[in-house]
DNA sequence: CCCTATACGGAGAGGTCACTCCGTTTAGAC
DNA sequence: GTCTAAACGGAGTGACCTCTCCGTATAGGG
């Protein structure tokens, strides 16, 4: 999968270098968004922009790796969450998720775009915390993934919308959600997506990166 | 307020192309965001790119026009929901909002950066139908008038991520929210935010613009 | 119909950005 | 210590974007 490990190990400053390019990269696109300069990146990495197209082939080469980070992640956080058998599991998700994607806000506009089957993995490992929480009954039953997605989606706007002066809005918005979300919630009007919409837009936002 | 009432009154034709520019703006920025460039949005509208710099000093200008309409039209739906007592009206007004909002989905991450006063009217005026609706039970009276704004930015992240292939999403999701702020939902953790967190967020976007 | 203030179009100036190329430096095997 | 494959830095290139300028066209009053 990684390059790097295919043909040759890197030379050791090479893989330190590349190592102090992504957290850069992190740190700058947190404050200055995706569009910040790769001059940025390589300066507050400490090296040459040369150092940095000889890592990463270009600069969406090198977003695509934070992104992969952020997927893989997730889809670890699912997992430990799918751990406990209790129907508390998609909440934990959702609260380690949020305090991950926190850490990595310059990322989330492109989290979901990629064709990775990481993201179909993800869905699944969602869905399977779904059904759990519904077999104990933590949350209504009409509920589908498509709603734990939108659910992801809106974490994501309170995160770019208050970042980075009150980092832990998203939590306060979370607890009115989940509450929501329980069976003692009022009942909701019949609008849940048809099963294939969120396909269709992650497909189409794969295509326009 | 408006620059053509104060001095003189546009040409005829001059006045068209200023209405075709923000249509063909609104347009455009929904399709590819606030990067697109300024001569597309001079095509779209069938004008030269100087009429457009004629008619807005730069393109920053014509950003802020289009968001000072949707601001607006969110004042002017916050007061028509204000006119039902029943406390119904801070409901009507999330749900009016974001219709109007899935129309502007190109404005939404300039919509709260705005110095105008008119944010901290559509501010005083949302605070109003909060406290109405608590007054009538219809929502638990732990919420606070963040919780409203991060109900809205929530609305933003959905309405971002599904454009604009599902463009009916954001109700689902604001179902299941509203069905949180209801009294009857499950005791919230006490995580709300402090009073002033919200003003210091929206404080440094308007700098940061 | 004429006249002129007003508006028009779009080439080009000036700046920024992603990315390349090559002379120089260095890690690390022997 | 020597040697070479590997890595380094950053000036330079070309593409693209916002915004300006000026010769041309037109609305609309008299």
């Amino acid at each position: 999968m990684n390059a790097t490990s295919t043909i040759r190990p890197l030379r050791k400053d090479a893989a330190r270098h590349r190592e102090q390019l992504l957290a850069a990269a992190v740190q700058v696109f947190d404050q200055h968004g995706l569009d910040a300069s790769v001059t940025e990146i390589a300066r507050v990495a400490g090296v040459g922009i040369g150092t940095l197209y000889r890592r990463f082939p270009s600069k969406e080469a090198l977003i695509d790796t934070l992104v992969h980070e952020v997927l893989n992640a997730t889809i670890q956080m699912a997992r430990d969450a799918a751990t406990s058998r209790d129907g508390t599991g998609l909440e934990k998700f959702l609260m380690a998720s949020g305090a991950y994607q926190a850490e990595h806000v310059g990322c989330l506009p492109r989290l979901w775009n990629t064709d990775h089957e990481m993201v179909k993995l993800a869905r699944r490992l969602i869905a399977r915390l779904l059904l759990d929480a519904k077999r104990h009954h933590r949350i209504r039953h009409d509920l589908t993934s498509t709603d734990v997605a939108l659910a992801m989606f809106s974490i994501n706007g309170v995160l770019e919308a208050m970042h980075p002066l009150a980092p832990d809005a998203w939590r306060r918005h979370l607890d009115v959600l989940i509450a929501g979300m329980r069976p003692a919630a009022t009942d909701l009007p019949h609008r849940a997506l048809s099963p294939g919409s969120l396909d269709k837009v992650l497909e189409m936002r794969k295509s326009a990166s």
